[in-house]
DNA sequence: TAGATTGTTAATCGATTAACAATC
DNA sequence: TAGATTGTTAATCGATTAACAATC
């Protein structure tokens, strides 16, 4: 168990990937893997899965691998998944909608507990048993609420605005869903899932792969 | 103008967030910016996006920086965003329906053509003016429609029979909303989308951010 | 014991950043 | 001309991979 030497974000990123592979496992009753095994599921290096699970401790067996659940309880603790994490959401539209019923799949570990929205028509709506609130009520539901984590799904013109009033709010890290790149004070993380980005950089491969001119 | 050398996938998918911003320059009638301009607004070394840009072509003036519609329209055909691409998306829950009508957003270099789900509850039934098809349909569908990229917006345990049947079905590129790693053929590329995993590997700086034992 | 596989150090590879000549 | 900023080469930094002693 060793500490100290600041993680780098590409490991933390791999950490939800191998939990969900481990779970896969799990669900198949596999006792023990190996980093070969994991390697090779993943089209990871074995290399590079024992050196970033070293980085937070010595969970496998030499000569045997590692033991399945051991390993993803080790890492939901990593992931601080055994605390609940409540979240807010800004922007209930149809994506906004989608995430809040696919909340669920989140089980215990995150819950959305609010849900903001700006226009009129949205707010004292219900989405899945939450009322839609009106902006003004987000600082002081965020600071009672004991909410953490924002998520944003307003359209990219309005994302800074909301980032702003989470930030002001104390939210600590926040899921940005809007097409836009955000600002923020340096003890809160931004993390991007807008789709459009993704969708665009694939375009880029389409017809060219194998192409490569060489 | 250079070409040869292979171009990293990092540069690639910064090239729709350097599209983001410039479009944003664009709105405010913003007629030539800098690398350094850029890089303030990306939090990104003015030098890598120089570079980033000087792997497709000089697009810069020395002394003077970037046009920004000139810079927009290079960096869409590079992102093959003249072309309207097609796209298929299965499953048709929460999450594909939010997608379907995100659509107008991408215009008309994206388009949603086709959806598809297994469920006999979804066939038949319609989201924004199209049909949702069998999943028997899929492969006669992608071909006759010219639909090259395509959407996985199942649950996880269906993700990979879905690819299966994109890649069988001749499609190009796919981007994966399903938790669950994806195994391909080589020329299919696949992007992932999952938010679940960005939303973990947050939580795992919950807390921590500042209080970097050192 | 022999075979397998970890944790870790050293080597390699690739990506980011600095520096600067060219030039608007 | 002087100041600004590009495109590009060289230097640095960090992440991935290989190799191997330790050990189950």
């Amino acid at each position: 168990m060793k500490m100290s030497k600041t993680i780098s974000e590409a490991v933390v990123r791999r950490l939800p990937v191998y939990l969900q592979v481990l779970n896969e496992l799990l669900s198949r009753d596999v006792q023990t893997v190996s980093s070969q095994e994991l390697g090779m599921k993943l089209e990871l290096n074995p290399a590079q899965i024992r050196k970033d699970l070293a980085y937070f401790g010595e969970f496998g067996r030499k000569g045997i691998g590692y033991d399945v659940t051991y390993l993803i309880e080790k890492i939901r603790q990593i992931l601080k998944l055994d605390q609940t994490l409540n979240v807010a959401l800004v922007g209930a539209g149809n994506l906004g909608h989608a995430l809040c019923n696919y909340n669920t799949y989140l089980k215990d570990n995150m819950k959305i507990t609010a849900i903001f929205d700006a226009s009129p028509d949205k707010i004292g709506t219900t989405i899945n048993s939450l009322t839609v609130l009106p902006m003004d009520k987000l600082k002081e539901t965020v600071e009672q609420g004991h909410i953490r984590i924002g998520i944003i799904t307003v359209p990219a013109s309005e994302a800074q605005n909301v980032a702003d009033q989470f930030v002001e709010a104390g939210i600590e890290g926040i899921l940005n869903f809007a097409p836009a790149v955000l600002k923020s004070t340096e003890d809160v993380r931004i993390h991007y899932a807008d789709f459009t980005t993704q969708l665009l950089s694939l375009a880029y491969y389409m017809d060219r792969e194998g192409t490569e001119y060489e």
